[in-house]
Parts: C-alpha cells; sequence; structure tokens
DNA sequence: AATTTATTCAACCGCAGTTTG
DNA sequence: TCAAACTGCGGTTGAATAAAT
C-alpha cells in the first residue's frame, strides 16, 4: 500500500517538480529561511509563500527523516498524542526529522483507526460539541478544542487562546494559560476508556498548567507498556 | 483483465497570532 | 492605535496507488 509509492512520478498538479525543489532549496541556503512571501518573486518560482514554506520545512530542510516511524517515534505519537491532543507540531517537535504534516498524516492513517473510538470524527460525534452543527464546531480553528485527552474551551478564557507564537516543539503547550487563573473550564475526557465519558470541568486552572507539560509527561513515568495498559492500546506494527 | 473500493500522503485552505509601518 | 502583511498551525482535499471484487 505505502511502499513503492515513488517508482513513478508522472506530473500531478500543484506537485512540485524537482527543479522547483531545486530552485528553492538554493535560495534558502544562500538567503535563510523566512521572506517567504518574497521567495517567489525573487527565486523566480511560481508558488506562494506558504507553499514554499510548506515545501522547505517538510521536505527540504537539512535533516529531514523520511521513510517509515520507527516503533519509538510511533509510541511516543501514541504517548504524546494522549497528552496534547491534535497538537501536531509539538508532537513533531519531539521527533527529530519529522514534521508535523508527517506526525498528522500517520496519526490519521495509522495510529488513530486504531484508537477503540475510531477515526477523530467518531470521538467528536460523542462529545457535546457535535451535537448539531458539527462542522463548525470540530473543524478549523474552532474556539473550543477537542482533544481525546484535553480539551480547553478558550471562550472562556478572557484572555486571547495564545499569547505568544507558538513554539514548535517548544514545552509551552499550557503556558498560554499561565496568564490569567480566573476562570477556565478544562474538559478533560477520556476516550480510551470504553465505557468513561465523564467530563471533568475545573473551576479553577489546575496546577498542571504551571508545569511543564513535557516534563509532567516525562514524569508520569509511564513505561511503554503500562502505558499502553492504561490507554487500552496495544503497541501494534501497522 | 477490468473495474471498483480503500488507503496514503503531499499540498492546499482558512483561520488566528504576530509583526510592521 | 490600527490595518495590512506575514507566518504558522490544524483540518481537509484529491490524485496516485494498492487491494479487492
Amino acid at each position: 500500500m505505502e511502499n513503492n509509492r515513488v517508482k513513478k512520478q508522472p506530473p500531478k498538479k500543484n506537485l512540485w517538480k524537482p527543479e522547483e525543489d531545486l530552485i528553492l532549496k538554493k535560495y534558502v541556503e544562500a538567503h535563510g529561511e523566512g521572506n517567504w512571501a518574497t521567495v517567489s518573486q525573487q527565486s523566480g518560482l511560481k508558488r506562494g509563500g506558504k507553499s514554499c514554506r510548506l515545501r522547505w520545512k517538510n521536505y527540504l530542510r537539512p535533516n529531514i527523516k523520511r521513510g517509515r516511524m520507527s516503533q519509538e517515534e510511533e509510541d511516543l505519537i501514541i504517548r504524546m498524542h494522549k497528552l496534547l491532543g491534535n497538537r501536531w507540531s509539538l508532537i513533531a517537535g519531539r521527533l527529530p526529522g519529522r514534521t508535523d504534516n508527517e506526525v498528522k498524516n500517520y496519526w490519521n492513517t495509522h495510529l488513530n483507526k486504531r484508537s477503540p473510538l475510531g477515526k477523530r470524527k467518531h470521538v467528536d460525534s460523542n462529545d457535546h460539541q457535535n451535537d448539531t452543527n458539527s462542522t463548525e464546531t470540530t473543524n478549523k480553528k474552532s474556539k473550543i478544542h477537542t482533544y481525546p485527552m484535553l480539551s480547553i474551551d478558550t471562550q472562556k478564557n478572557p484572555t486571547k487562546e495564545s499569547n505568544g507564537k507558538k513554539e514548535e516543539g517548544s514545552t509551552s503547550l499550557l503556558n498560554p494559560l499561565m496568564t490569567d487563573t480566573k476562570s477556565f473550564n478544562y474538559d478533560i475526557e477520556s476516550p480510551f476508556m470504553a465505557t468513561n465519558t465523564s467530563t471533568f470541568v475545573f473551576d479553577d486552572e489546575p496546577l498542571i498548567a504551571y508545569m511543564d507539560s513535557f516534563a509532567l509527561f516525562e514524569g508520569f513515568g509511564y513505561t511503554q507498556g503500562e502505558n499502553y495498559a492504561e490507554l487500552g492500546m496495544q503497541s501494534v506494527s501497522p
């Protein structure tokens, strides 16, 4: 299925061509990253800045790791997704050489289906935000973020969702929430527990928010086996 | 062998946060 | 202070390919 997908590459609409890659690579190596909006003008590429940035970030930048995820990487994705939800850039930040897009795709195609509740759409179908207009509330940057493990209702947050730059691979998942402790509601769900659909709402910001999420994550001290047992999941190769 | 269905993943889209003038 | 431009993110799409019929 996923093997030998590169054997033949007929021209595909909007797919980057090797010569385009070369131009972009040389340009970035010469001028550095950033200023993506001007790349197409300066380099002659007929691509938008966002497309150039994405191509560089996901395929051209140094130290990109291609190919199958190792068991260790897969385990880490599962564990981190339990903690972080769909924070793909954060998860990818802990996987050297892997991109958020790759992690996201891998989750959606390989791991999500293994979840007892199936794909995210099924997960969402079970929660409050999917009552009626699910497409509005679950897609894009909806104000209510629902993750398998942790969701943060930012509408109840008087401050901005994030007051700082999202730091790729950083440890500041909950840091933005530290700015105001007055009225946060955390809906914590446990989709991996087949019978548990409980929702916990904290009126006060939990202590967890003050901790480095990854230090916390590591501090759980899970071994992989224990972690899977807790998740009700099994470590199964694709 | 031909057709249909399922899967994968690169790329795009829209939104929100940040920066700049 | 504000608006426009830029940047980065997660969700979604759709072509290519594999598998099933």
